[in-house]
DNA sequence: TATGAATGAGAGTTCATTCAT
DNA sequence: TATGAATGAACTCTCATTCAT
């Protein structure tokens, strides 16, 4: 009369490994920060011993690079690959961008990183200067290219392309920091629909009046 | 015959002290983060020992509100007068406005606060609450006041003043946080005068080219 | 047709495996010390496993004791039967003896064994016991047996033979501890030739000059 | 009605303090050996918390070294003094040092000195060289010294003072390691006292009965 | 028999906090 | 009020040992 195996204490997991020690971590990393968390919970969650940790990451602070580097591999692929097939107008290849990116702030918990990046950078300098070469860097690129084709074109206003890509931008970082900062705190929460919409709204027609703009001030 | 006093072994600081520890404090939390922070090395930057620290502030949670408390002190008073005061165009208030922000930035170290606020505010919800009701509440509304009176005025188009607020002030944000981790990494730096430039010329007239402006599509 | 066998993936090594991990064993903790010695060098150095150790040898303490026991096996056998056939003279015996001890000394890894023994003595009673047993009681048997046949054949002045043995084998054993811990550190390193030559000359002739000798002080 | 005070929870010892740890981790090194040595149970024998070992070294390392440092300080200021004083017989003034090495050994815990730091010497280089520099090339000077004074005045016989300076000190030595590594196992103890007066018989008088010298042997 | 991923107790180290002075 | 030596809990990291494969 069979009566059942007891289950095992633990299973090789030698694959799949590394993915869910970075998923743990990253969930960890972002709802603590750096500093304040023990790779304890870390194991804990991904549900193996603290020693498993050290057989796939050296120690913290490469762990913590670890799960900067996977959360931002081929995150900037996609609209790379669009701008260069530049579909359309250049309006549009911008909504466009700015409405993926609201979208994957709004989704993914990957959207902690760059939060812990920004909040990290002065620990962790090798860290900052990977995600300034590849997310900053590369999504500037991204932005300023629209913007010269928009500007080459006439559709877009005559702008500092090396700046104002920065200004384009900051709304969709600030949604990240509401999200990960202050949502906990703010009662009416943040509608990323309709961030999104005041922020296209105001990005292409500005706030003045069109009968008292500035541009057309000229008598 | 009178031989001098020695000197005494430590002084009565009660009034002076507390700035100057918070002095200490405030430099090295924006250096190094919360966590990151030894209180060793703010009574050494206060020329104290760390014993005295405790007789100030009860533990190192306390110092750091502390510290964020009074960053934040009477910082929105004067904007929030001038808003009352209601002189001239709300254009020129709003551009008043960032320009004041913009400028406090790139000069004080105070600008490490928010970027502390936001990295902690995990970890320290009451700060978070703080901050929020302090800072971003009152500086919500200053915005939605003089967005309402230039809509109101016809000088400002309609837009959503429960989320436009946040678009415009999100590129204040973006410096901070480029000063504070970035800056570091970026050769090219940050000139806040063109950033700010890049800010208004886009906030005001936006992207689109005026001939081709969605609000004037209409035939 | 017949297709080939693919390779195994691990072999049968019964008999030879033991050998091989006490030899790896041995480097390893001469280089490094029982405690600072880890069982994984040990494996890759030996080209298995670590878990493989386990089904040759319990623990480390036992693979230490191992190693131990192996480097001693038959060590002074050739030496009691030498003594035992009491060839020639009791000088050239005792001679044979040194120089054999101070050849072996200088030629094998195995003289890290007492070393290694002296090292671990306070944590490993049971090793010392039996190396002391084993060893030192054996080769002061012998010494003491040398030393009697001398003095009674009038060949050896008359000594302690109780405490005599000791001072005897001691160049020896200093020798042995300069290889393993001085060597390094020593610009003129140690020419055990030489070192043999001038333990002989004092051993059987003293330092003194003979007309001033006490022994023959007698006027 | 006055009742006692509570014993206070810990004590200021500033000064006292260091003398005390070293000479806790002394015994606790002597006894088990560098690794085997936990800063718990030194702190413990030292009547402290592990933290304020911290205080006061380093590290592990730093303390270990500090303690033999100790060790060795002002240990060969008197013989030195004393050969170069030069009284008496170059036999008495060799007969007084040894004499004072084996007394030393015979009484101090200090004596587990030169055992560790044999036993350490591959793992701390930097401690082995300091003994090499600080003791044993002191030594060797001291004892080569008085075998050249005693060559040169005809005492001794002509020997290689390169090398048998060593055979010389080896006895001492062995005292060392029988104290600290066997004398728990070997029945018999050892008397230091006969030991030194086997060492110095033989050490100048030499094993080979007179009429047989090979000195002498010349017809 | 052999592997090596997984374990977990235990070590060294840090640092906010306390308290005798 | 001020000090800074002392504390001890909490953390990271190591490695002998186990066990599913």
């Amino acid at each position: 009369m069979p009566h059942p195996l007891p289950p095992p204490r633990w299973q090789r997991r030698a694959e799949a490994r590394p993915q869910e020690l970075l998923e743990a971590a990253l969930t960890e990393f972002v709802a603590r920060g750096y500093a304040a968390t023990r790779l304890d919970e870390v194991a804990r969650r991904a549900g193996v011993s603290k020693g498993t940790l050290y057989l796939y990451y050296e120690n913290k602070a490469e762990l913590f690079k670890a799960v900067v580097r996977r959360a931002l591999v081929g995150n900037l692929d996609e609209a790379e690959a669009r701008v260069a097939g530049h579909a359309g107008s250049s309006r549009d290849l911008l909504a466009w961008m700015l409405t993926e990116m609201t979208r994957r702030v709004s989704n993914s918990e990957l959207s902690g990183i760059p939060k812990l990046v920004i909040s990290e950078a002065g620990n962790f300098p090798e860290i900052a200067r990977f995600y300034f070469d590849e997310v900053i860097r590369r999504g500037r690129d991204i932005v300023q290219g629209i913007l010269r084709r928009g500007m080459d074109s006439g559709e877009f206003r005559p702008v500092d392309p090396e700046y104002a890509w920065r200004v384009i931008i900051a709304p969709v970082m600030l949604g990240i920091l509401w999200k990960h900062s202050f949502m906990a705190v703010d009662p009416h929460g943040l509608d990323f629909e309709r961030h999104l919409r005041s922020h296209l709204d105001l990005l292409f027609d500005g706030l003045s009046a069109p009968g008292r703009k500035r541009t057309e001030e000229t008598p």
